[in-house]
This record gives structure tokens, sequence and C-alpha cells, in this order.
RNA sequence: AGGGGUAUAGCCAAGCGGUAAGGCAAUGGACUCUGACUCCAUCAUCCGCAGGUUCAAAUCCUGCUACCCCUGCCA
């Protein structure tokens, strides 16, 4: 009977602010998620994603899915169909709100317009060097381009030949008029319109010229009737121009959106960051946009994270201003949590060593039944053979043991899980000493199941018949990047982990090879894995590690 | 004196003048046919620093310090 009580952050509270003050009709919230389509979504575009997704629901408002597709040099149809598997594979649903900011590219046009005919922007002939030397720097205050007072009628028709395409690329500018003193360079009569004579993916007919951001955001989101704009720390003094945008277009007078911004995500251990993850993608670094080794969405997916893991982990990390870096261990706590309950649980082998139980009859076979998993019986029973030659884990075995180890040694007892007790004999080494294998023997009244309680043994492992052993490919992951030292965006290249990934052949038992693309179950002891979508065939299945499981064991001194 | 931000435990993060939530990590212990899970316990005399106001300050005021962002015809 816990009150569950409804998390806050500044942003809410902001939200509150303007219910109590009534600042939007009916207390509205309209909240968007603003992908530019020039690259996959990671794990930061979740966090942003689904805080305006859960904020249009705590409030029952809505949300807009909107491709902020301003800039067709640089965007593809290949993302803007990415980002929405993505979004709907995180649970996000945009019903029939799905926007192109290209689609309003006519509107904006006429603002434009608008903002001439009113004196507030102008044509500039500049180039974008002679601009750069007119801004001005962070001390000292631009100087006004010649071009500034340019009569209302020659901008007009000056836009409306960049408009038509009459005017060569890169040659004019549309600038709004503001201020080139302004200690923020963002209000030194910013750019608003550029020429770009290039196809535009999907805008319905061609455009030569095309919007900048900043004069298109502010626009976009109020035309969609947009409350709460939310946008990442970066943003934090482009505010003011979004404001000015909106307060000099006749059209927007009435509840004007506002914008708040907030601290991007950052994790330990981990590249975010578009342009990192493209330039790894492009340097074929890794398997493309979706390896389970990127944090993409796409990547975690083919990983085997979970929707409900990344819901409970973007929960969890809350919203704030301060820049932070979230351990990598909350996310992987996460889907530990979400797989516990939902993963069968059943035994592979990833480095084999031998077992012979000498005592066991040479040509039987018995199948044990075992739980799918255990803390949920729902789930039902397999059965799994068991005979005379099984494999173990090679760390599952010693031949001289630190203290508190409870596993295979000579002459020490152990479960095998869902079988019998056995007791390590003989330890057989190759020529150069290597063991390879062991014998043992078992004690028929240990079964699993039978009772006994005669004696207790410490150590229980896992194990698989070897004649009845399948072999499967496993893809064991480290990080990408190791970030303890000095790394940063733009050495991380160096700083890659050569060993992120390494390959190894594994042994499963036989219920391991119903599995179908995605499926996902805890390996005993071993950790959880999916089954990777592009690798696998029906002849080989290929289980990625998503993450392994915790361990309190550490060899003593 | 360029402008805009942020400082609460190892990492996130609540808190909004009434005496420091929660999660992750860590540590000890119980349990265990996974050294997992679960459970129990411990983990900020203190909120970047220094002053001030107040019966009372992480919360208000003043002054410092540190870090982040801003000079694309990118978003």
């Amino acid at each position: 009977m816990e009150p569950t009580e409804k998390k806050t952050n500044f942003i809410t509270n902001a939200i509150d602010h303007d219910i109590d003050n009534k600042v939007y009709t009916n207390d509205r919230v309209h909240t968007r998620f603003p992908p530019e389509p020039n690259g996959y979504l990671h794990i930061g575009h979740a966090k942003a994603s689904l805080l305006n997704y859960r904020i249009s629901q705590e409030y029952q408002g809505k949300f807009n899915l909107r491709f902020d597709d301003t800039n067709p040099s640089k965007e593809d149809m290949e993302y803007v169909d990415s980002i929405k598997e993505d979004l709907a594979w995180l649970g996000i649903k945009w019903d029939d709100r799905l926007f192109f900011a290209s689609s309003y590219f006519d509107k904006m046009a006429d603002y434009a317009v608008e903002l001439i005919k009113k004196g507030l922007a102008f044509v500039d002939d500049l180039t974008s060097e002679e601009m750069r030397e007119y801004r001005g720097n962070l001390t000292e205050p631009g100087k006004e381009s010649p071009c500034r007072s340019r009569s209302v009628e020659e901008n007009l028709e000056l836009f409306e030949q960049m408009k038509c395409g009459k005017l060569p690329e890169g040659s004019r500018v549309l600038r709004a008029k503001i201020d080139m003193a302004s200690p923020n360079m963002n209000m030194r009569d910013p750019a608003i319109y550029r020429i770009l004579h290039i196809k535009h993916h999907t805008a319905d007919k061609d455009w030569f010229i095309f919007p900048m951001y900043d004069y298109a955001h502010p626009i976009e989101d109020a035309i969609e009737g947009i409350t709460h704009s939310l946008c990442t720390l970066e943003f934090e003094d482009h505010r003011p121009f979004y404001e000015w945008v909106l307060s000099n277009l006749d059209d927007f007078q009435n509840e004007p959106p506002r914008q708040i911004e907030f601290a991007k995500l950052n994790l330990t251990k981990t590249i975010i960051g578009k342009r990192y993850l493209k330039q790894l993608v492009d340097e074929k670094i890794v398997d493309g946009w979706d390896d389970p080794r990127l944090a993409t969405i796409s990547g975690l997916r083919r990983r085997g994270y979970t929707p409900e893991s990344i819901q409970a982990f973007c929960e969890a990390i809350g919203v704030a201003k301060t820049n932070s870096t979230v351990d990598i261990a909350m996310l992987e706590h996460f889907i530990r949590d979400d797989l516990k309950l939902k993963a069968p649980r059943l035994m592979t082998i990833m480095d084999p060593l031998k077992v012979t139980i000498t005592n066991y009859p040479e040509d039987q076979v018995e199948w044990v039944e075992l739980p799918l998993n255990q803390e949920d019986p729902d789930m039902g029973n397999y059965t799994t053979p068991f005979s005379r030659e099984i494999f173990v884990e090679k760390a599952d075995f010693m031949e001289a043991p630190p203290k508190k180890y409870y596993r295979l040694f000579p002459g020490n007892e152990v479960r095998l899980r869902g079988a019998y007790f056995i007791t390590c004999n003989e330890v057989v080494k190759d020529e150069d000493g290597n063991v390879i294998e062991l014998k043992c023997t078992y004690d028929p009244a240990t079964r699993s199941g039978s009772g006994f309680s005669e004696r207790k043994v410490k150590g229980t492992i896992h194990w698989v018949d070897i004649n009845h052993a399948k072999e499967i490919e496993v893809h064991l992951y480290d990080y990408l990047i190791d970030d303890e030292a000095g790394i940063n965006k733009d050495n991380f290249i160096e700083h890659i982990n050569p060993n992120s990934l390494e390959i190894v052949n594994a042994y499963a038992e036989p219920e391991v090879m119903k599995a179908t693309p995605y499926e996902k179950f805890q390996f005993i002891r071993n950790g959880f894995f999916s089954v990777d979508p592009k690798y696998s065939t029906p002849a080989k299945l290929v289980f990625n590690e998503i993450v392994s499981l915790k361990s309190s064991w550490k060899p003593s001194k």
C-alpha cells in the first residue's frame, strides 16, 4: 500500500509552476522529441525521448515525434526509418503525431518574409569568412554588415531570388537583425536561412534555401502547439533567440512554447555522441551501428538489452542540469534485474574440462529434470541428459586451491547441478603438465530431488553431457573503451580496447538449441546471453553476452 | 567584471527555512542444488569555500573558488 510518489525533478517542477499559474489552456502539456535524421539513436537519445514521452503521459498530455530535417546535406531516409524503429521498440507511442520540420518549410519562408517586412531580417552578401570576422569574439563586440541597411524591398526581392534558386549556393544568407554587440554570440545577427542546392530527402518539392536550427526550431514547436520544449544544456544560450523568434511573429503571441534545458547523459566506459559513433562505424572499428558493443539503441537491442531495462535505467538516473557521468554498472544492474525472472536458466560450458565419472555405467544415459527458472515455477521444467562423460568449466577445478575454494580439487566433493555429488579422485595431465581430464566418482544416493541429506557439499557447479552437447558460438564482450585514463573526445580512438570482443566456441545442453533470434537466457553461473540475429544460422547459434552475473567470489590472498 | 550554466557520499539524485529521501557501487552477515537471486546491517554531524541574516540555513543574502557551454551559411 505504498503510495507511489511521482518522481519530481526541475522540469516537472517548472511544469507544475506553469499549471499553478495557468500558463497554458486547460493545463495542457505537449512535448516532443525532435531528432535530426543524420545518425542512429543512442542511449542518450533514449533518456531524452523517454523523458519527453513520460512527461506527456504523467500530465495526460501529448507527445510528438518530429524529424528536425532542416539540413539535407547530412540527412538520410535510412536514419528516419531506424529512428522510428528504435523509438517504437523503446515503447514510445506518437500515435498519428509524426511530423517533419520540412513540411513547414513554406510557412517558415513566409515567416521570414514577415521578419523582413518588420525590418528584423536582411539578406547578407558577406561570405562565411567575412561573417566570422565581422562577428567579433567572446570579449569584443562584432560590427554590422554593410548589407544590414538594405531596404525592405531589396531584401524581399533578394530573398525571393534565394528561394527560387536563382542565386548560387552559399552566395547569400538571410540574417536576423538583432545586435552585433550582444554578449551572447547567438544574438549577433544570426543566419536564419542559407542557400543549399541539394535535393531534400522528404520535402515534397525542390527547395534551394533551408532554415537554420535556431530559427526553425521555435517555429516548429509553436506550429505544433508544444508547451515545453526540452533540449540539452548547450542550447541554453540559444534560448534568447528562440524567444526572439516567437515574440516577433504575429502567429505565435498566444501561449508560446517554453524551452527548458537539461544535462545530456554520459556513461562511464562508453562513447556516446553521434559523431564518434559514426566514426567507429565508418572506420569499421565496429560491426555497424548495431554492434553489440555500442550504446546505440540498435546495438543494445542486438546485445540483448530489453526496452524495459532501458526504461527503468532512464527513470533511475533522473534528470537535472548538472553535467554528470553515470556509472555503467547502473545500466547493467537494470538488465540483470529485468532478465532475472524473464530468462530461462540453462547450462553451457565456455571453457571445457572433461570429467569422466568412473563408476557410472558406460552406456547409460539418464535424463534429469531441471526448472527453467527456479524463481518462476510457472516457466516449467526441462530435461537434460547425464552420462559418464561430461564437461565442466576449467575454472571450476584447481589442483592447489586457495582457502574457501568450493569447487573441484583433488579429494573434494561437489554437486553437479541437477544431478549427483561427484568426488575428484584423479587428475589427468598431458605431457606439458596441463590438466586435460578429471576422473571422478559419483554417489548414486545423492541424486537431485532424492531428498538426500546425509552430507552437505559447499559447491554446486554446472556441466554439460559430452555426448549430447551442442557447439555454439559465444561472443564475450568487454568495454569498448577504458575511460580510467585521460581519455577525451579527441583521442578516444587510441583508447579502443583491442580485446572488447572474444569469440569462443562453447558447449550447450540440448535445450539451448531451441533458441531463436533475440531470445535471452541466463547461462548458469556465466551470465545473461541473447541469440545474435545477424550471425546465427540453423547450423550454429551465436550468442551475445549481455552482461555477466555479479560475483562476490574473490580468491583469498 | 564577455555571456550563459552547475556545484549534496565513489557514481546518479531528492530536497524549495524546521534539523540530509531513494537507487547504483562497496562492505559485513544470513540463506542458497547458480560464490547468482533474496534478506538483514553498515555507508554525508553534513550539503564547493568564507562570511552574514534567522530561534532555526543544503535551502535566504554577500563574496570567493572550481568545472561545463558559447565566436558553423551544424543540430
